[in-house]
Order: structure tokens, then C-alpha cells, then sequence
DNA sequence: CGTCTATTTGAATGTACTCAAAAGCGGTGG
DNA sequence: CCACCGCTTTTGAGTACATTCAAATAGACG
């Protein structure tokens, strides 16, 4: 699973075969079967992980109890919360495995150490967290004001794959909806495509 | 102005005065007036600018027209498009001046050579986008089926300095409903708040 | 003073939510 | 193999929230 590490790092920074070998050397592999929780509300993430296997939830309850979702980590994506990581602070999210996963881990003060160890290392999380703002700050334009018919028409457009593995609460709780409404419009969209 | 921008920088890294000063070489201090643009949809985004004096909206509009406000950089923060200026592709925003403003512009080129020159900086760069992805993440959940009402008095709590510098249309389109709605929300907290 | 823009207000319409109940589906144990 | 349980999905009725459109009022600025 460390390849798939590299595969993904490659694309962005170069490292010489020893690097390659020093870098992986930082991470520790971990499988989490389904259902059990890589960090929960109140405890401080002390990892951040790439996963190589897997679908995960990042998520959090209102005060009414709504759950809403903030993304689906998956292969070949980094899972954690940056907040907490990085200011040591308690976390406000769950993430909680949807499928068994295996994922990479590595420690805060690892990749402290790393940071000044291989700076590279600096310029490949830079470029991690660019793209991530990017992608939510479209989210986040995209999503306003815009009926939910149409969120939801944009997510099948954009995660066909992601589709069979979530069921309709997972995907209104990232959506924004209600359980009922998603259903309802489900039902629209089909009668659509049959005209 | 100059001196604003390393006193924020110097909250995340240290530099010895040698390279505060060519740090702040790579910087061209520009003056913006009121209702001009930083740049346009379409445009690619040449610059990364620091804000040392006025107000800004990063916008666009959707296919009905309707405008939306991603963000409104000011005093202290960074403005530019990300997506555009990393990617040397087309931005989808407009950026536009709200208050006769001043910004110190470094180029992509610039921006390269410094992080070559100066290593720290790439921290500095990732330790910025963390920020802002922490930021919007945030902001992205806590709007997840939030009504409109809370929306609002969340912002007033947030940026009640901002709110005399904009006009309800600007706070509107930043929340994301109608203009209408926004002004029956805010005669509806007035009488609140005299009961 | 007149013009342009922002804000308020109201009525009608549409969108989305809550609540409640029923139907579907998979897994488990008898 | 069937019965039962828990969870997901669907459906409907009623209500609340938000939008559109239109028009009146208020403010800012040259």
C-alpha cells in the first residue's frame, strides 16, 4: 500500500529512491474495519492519513441532532482534521469508516520531523491543501442558492462511482436535505429520464 | 505598508532582517480605487496580493444571474484567485475593490523564485492555506441546512466590524438568499431585540 | 434637484421541512 | 427456511421557510 503513497506524492514533488524509501519509512499502516471511528468529537487527531483502501466520513451533529457531512475521504486521499492537528486543539468531527479501510498514518511530530528533514515535504503539503481549498471553495459558491435538485443532480454528475457505495442518508447529510426530499427528488429525476 | 505585511508574516515564521527586507522586495505596492477590479472572469490571475488598506469582494454570477460572494478580503488578508494563479487558468471570479484600497502584488514568477530563495516561505504559503481551508470548512458546515436567520445573526456575531462597511445586497449574496428575505430577517431581529 | 441605488413591504408561488406511517431489504437466530 | 429485527427508502399531508415580482420609500451623490 505504501506505492499507492508514492504514486499520489510523485505527481506533485520528486524524491530520489532513498527519499522515496525515508518518507514511506514515516508512516504506519493501520486497517479499520467498518463502522469503527478514526477520530471522534472532543479527542485531538494526532495523525493524518492517506488512505489506500476504502470510504470514510467526516462528519458532526448540529444541535438538533442533524447530521451533516463534510466529505468522503477515500483511496488515494489524505483523511484527518487539519484544525485539530495542526493547533492541537479538540476536534468538532467524527470520521467514521463506511467500508473495512487501511490507511497510512503518520504522527504530528513525525511530520514535523519530516518537514525539516526533507523540505520538499513542505512544498507537496502546500500543494495538498490548495486543492483541497479550491474543491470546497467551489463547493461552497456552487451550493449557494442553488436548489437542492440541482446539488443533487451535480454530485451524480461528479461522484457517479461514489454513488453505490453511500446510501440516500449519507448523501443528503453531505447534500444539505432532508432524507424525504432527496427521495422525493430521486423519484423526479427517474420519471425524467423515462420521458 | 510594507510593514503590515511582515508584521502578519511574522506571526507564522521568523526571518533575520536580511530577508525581511528582500522578502518585502518581491512585493509591488499598487493603489486600487473604489469599484475598480482586481480582476475579471476570464482573466488569468497574475498576482497574490496582500491587503493593506480597504475592502474587496471575490464574486461571481450563476447562469439566472444572480451574483455570489465567496469572500471579502480586507486589511491583513491575502486576495487573488488560487485555482487561477497556481493553474495559470481562466478564474471564474471577479474581484472588485468596495473601498478605495491598497494591496502589495508579488507574480507567479516571483512567488516561485521566492519559495527557491527563501524555503521558509513555503511554510508560510502552507500555513496560510491551512487557515483558510479550516475557515471554509466551517463556514461550509455550519451552513449545511442552517436557516437564514441564523445564518445572518451568525455572521453579525463573526464580522460585526464589517457589517457598516457593506450593503445588505453584498451580505445577501454572501449568505446566499434574496435580498428580500435578508431585510425581513433584520426587522425581525430588531423587534427582538426591543422586546 | 433629479438620478441611481439600496431598502422595505406585501402578495402569490414554490421549495423544503417535519411528522407519521408504510413498504422494502438484509442479516440473524430459531 | 422462515420470522423477526433494525435500518433504509418511500409516500403523503400539513406547515414553515424562502423566492419572485411589483411597487413604494428612503438615501447617497453629483
Amino acid at each position: 500500500m505504501e506505492t499507492k503513497l508514492l504514486q499520489n506524492v510523485k505527481k506533485h514533488i520528486q524524491l530520489s529512491e532513498e527519499e522515496e524509501t525515508y518518507f514511506v519509512s514515516y508512516f504506519k499502516p493501520i486497517s479499520i474495519q467498518k463502522k469503527d471511528f478514526l477520530l471522534r468529537e472532543g479527542e485531538i487527531c494526532k495523525f493524518e492519513g492517506f488512505v489506500t483502501k476504502g470510504l470514510f466520513k467526516v462528519c458532526h451533529y448540529d444541535e438538533k441532532g442533524l447530521e451533516k457531512i463534510i466529505s468522503f475521504p477515500r483511496e488515494d486521499w489524505w483523511v484527518g482534521d487539519i484544525d485539530s492537528f495542526t493547533n492541537q486543539k479538540p476536534s468538532s468531527y467524527f470520521i467514521q469508516a463506511l467500508e473495512d479501510a487501511e490507511v497510512l498514518l503518520i504522527s504530528r511530530e513525525d511530520k514535523e520531523n519530516l518537514y525539516v528533514n526533507l523540505p520538499k515535504v513542505e512544498k507537496l503539503f502546500r500543494i495538498m491543501g490548495q486543492k483541497a481549498l479550491i474543491a470546497l471553495q467551489r463547493r461552497m459558491s456552487e451550493n449557494l442558492r442553488k436548489p437542492a435538485e440541482e446539488r443533487y443532480s451535480d454530485f451524480l454528475e461528479k461522484y457517479p462511482q461514489l454513488l453505490q457505495r453511500l446510501t440516500n442518508l449519507q448523501i443528503a447529510a453531505y447534500l444539505g436535505v432532508s432524507h424525504e426530499l432527496l427521495s422525493k427528488i430521486r423519484k423526479k429525476i427517474v420519471s425524467k429520464k423515462i420521458i
